[in-house]
DNA sequence: GTCTATATCGCGATAGAC
DNA sequence: GTCTATCGCGATATAGAC
């Protein structure tokens, strides 16, 4: 199936912006990749803001869900949650489509101000307020040592976010990511040793 | 003591990169922050690129360098060694030189492949060495429970990172970073009750 | 919805006087 | 080592024909 016009500026846009920055991507880039003239542009966007925004607004549309009932459900088990939010989180950072995203969000990310609100809301604070509940749990259920459930949040999260920006840079230049590909993995099992009951 | 123009473009140019990136850092921005024009610019340096190269060079000349016989002698006593490394962190992330330079890396990270390798060997692989000897140690020392050192240095350094990428995010927009003020020294304890030996 | 043509601007860089 | 003046380029964006 074939994209729109609108749809193929997308997607040409998103790819240079992740790969030069807002300011480095030209409209004639991004025409050019279309196969259009920049004016002709100009038919499907205001300007170039209005492209980069409209890409930007889809970057946080990625991240993922989970309901209340189910976190609470599945925390009560300990080791197997944190398993799963590694997991859950390890497949986005290899998916494609949320990698080039990434990048973009990253690039941007010392320039822009609402990239950076909505990065610490999206990709810390969200994060940060669901792990503490599920150690919060962990803890009543006598799982792991008790702690400050944040602390224990922003620990856990700390690691899995290193090594997805460790990943994203290595693989800029298509360099080998093989020896990090079961660090997440390595990471629950190391920090719920850590942390559980003896 | 008053800097030579030489200085003073260097010193206005890193602020200027450090805040809006390589592109779309002007000749003409630098050159009116000194209170110059833009040709005489050039009486000190070649092109815009050199200028940017030569503030580069300085990016990682601050990386904090312990000889190993130091290191070796520290890391059996354990504890004291990550909180005295975590300190250091601590000073490099909070000192007003170096935070600017951290920006201007990571504002360039994702388009310029030769900071990218530096930043890879510098701030990681450089890092991960020294403390996954230290670690060596302390396994050897039966200070830690035996694990994988290089394992057990990323996990302890991953944290450290993301403490200082969100304290540099927070304070670009003049945020309080008070919350975080001892989250580095809460990481050493967190983690070293993780790993010692019970 | 696309094209050609063009307006307007800011950019990096250079020539030459002082 | 600084200035004024200027060049050539590529950028965003618009007007109007098809």
């Amino acid at each position: 199936m074939s994209l729109s016009t609108k749809e193929k500026i997308l997607k040409e846009a998103s790819t240079l912006f992740s790969q030069l920055g807002y300011k480095a991507t030209s409209v004639r880039k991004i025409a050019s990749k279309v196969g259009i003239r920049e004016s002709a542009l100009y038919n499907h966007f205001k300007n170039k803001e209005e492209i980069f925004l409209t890409i930007a607004d889809e970057i946080f549309a990625t991240s993922v869900e989970l309901d209340r009932e189910k976190i609470q459900e599945e925390a009560k088990r300990g080791k197997p949650f944190l398993a799963r939010f590694a997991t859950t989180y390890k497949l986005v950072t290899f998916d494609k489509n949320s990698e080039k995203m990434f990048r973009l969000l990253l690039i941007e990310l010392f320039t822009n101000e609402a990239l950076r609100k909505k990065f610490i809301q999206e990709f810390h604070d969200k994060n940060i307020k669901l792990l503490s509940e599920a150690f919060f749990i962990m803890m009543q259920e006598g799982l792991i040592r008790s702690n400050d459930p944040m602390l224990v949040a922003y620990e856990f999260l700390s690691s899995l976010f290193y090594i997805r920006f460790h990943i994203t840079l290595l693989r800029i230049d298509s360099e080998s990511t093989s020896h990090l590909s079961t660090q997440m993995e390595k990471h629950v099992d190391f920090f719920w040793e850590g942390i559980k009951v003896q």
